[in-house]
DNA sequence: TAGATTGTTAATCGATTAACAATC
DNA sequence: TAGATTGTTAATCGATTAACAATC
């Protein structure tokens, strides 16, 4: 295993109200086997007890950090039009140590206008923002014809990671990791299944 | 292979100036290993030339019609907020074959409204809109709290697919596909890396 | 002690890829 | 014919799972 396996992202949520909890339980909770659950879990040095299961609280702790949700991730936000503020009210990003610290826009009526409580800066502050707030993460939610445009100008900033809302494919150096969600493509999965 | 890879949708869009296209071609550009293009294209009933290579036309249209690009789906979107205006303004899905026939809200402010080009309609009609404009794929961009409801509803009214926005596990009938975009997962993703 | 559950091995399964005869 | 590329087999690789001794 050279990657910790997504779905124990859903293990690290468990309600510490029960002490315990056993591989079945957890395998039946995420969807997966159960011996599956143990090799992950030992691999992570696990802590489980023979006839009785796994501590919920030590788990808990255990998978936050070995999944990064203890750190805190800044984000900035490229573009402050539907998607942009479709982005910043989304109240998911917080629980799991995302921080959107700035939003950032071309379009001179948007600028200083408010998204979300955040004030939407320049983007001709961009290189500024990302290294006065340490800025880790950028999405890209701005018009495919821009797109290579801002992942240039941030990648060139130092950020290196980013999250690519335009359907375009983004060239950048190999240091950088880019992930692109595909609306179209979300929905083509989906018709698989229509096609009986 | 029990269902087709995904990769080949890179496919169905080759230009179709190129005549032939050979497996290593089409590796290289989908980022796959050549052996597994042919294999799965002779599951297609392959129709490539020894020597020369699959014609381009042919295989296009083989493809678009095995990933079902032939046929229009009709979608409705449930929210009329950024993230429902980001979606309608999203270009990328006519491409693909899928048509935006509705927007509806439940805030009485927004109905009537063009998003998009597109009138906003009253939730209130959502079960004659389903039925009268067939639609088959139902986009949820609620928030999370009314998202169930919405299921509940759209599932009743006879819709099978549901693309999930909101961060929230939708309980539905065994026989309705649910594709849920988590943008927070999305980001846990990109921090692995991060984390060396 | 008896029952339950871990941790790990070995078996299984499926997916990927190398290799090459067939053939354009 | 010589070179290129397919279609397919067999080998490889990795991931999943069954099984069970260890042990709480």
């Amino acid at each position: 295993m050279s990657r910790l396996p997504i779905y124990l992202r859903t293990l690290a949520d468990l309600p510490p109200s029960q002490t315990t909890c056993s591989s079945e339980q957890m395998a039946a909770l995420a969807g997966v086997n159960s011996a599956q659950v143990r090799k992950d879990l030992s691999f992570l040095g696990s802590h489980g007890t023979r006839g009785v299961g796994y501590g919920v609280l030590e788990l808990r702790s255990q998978l936050r950090r070995a999944l990064g949700l203890n750190t805190d991730y800044a984000v900035i936000i490229v573009g402050a039009g539907n998607l942009g503020a479709a982005l910043s009210n989304y109240g998911g990003f917080e629980t799991w140590g995302f921080a959107v610290v700035a939003i950032v826009d071309a379009d001179p009526a948007k600028i200083g206008t408010e998204v979300a409580g955040i004030q939407v800066e320049s983007i001709d502050q961009l290189e500024h923002i990302v290294a006065e707030r340490s800025v880790e993460i950028a999405i890209i939610a701005t018009p495919s014809r821009v797109a290579q445009d801002v992942a240039n100008r941030v990648t060139g900033a130092g950020v290196r990671s980013i999250l690519n809302f335009a359907p375009a494919v983004l060239d950048v150096p190999a240091t950088v990791k880019v992930r692109r969600v595909d609306l179209s493509t979300e929905l083509q999965i989906l018709t698989y299944h229509l096609q009986q």
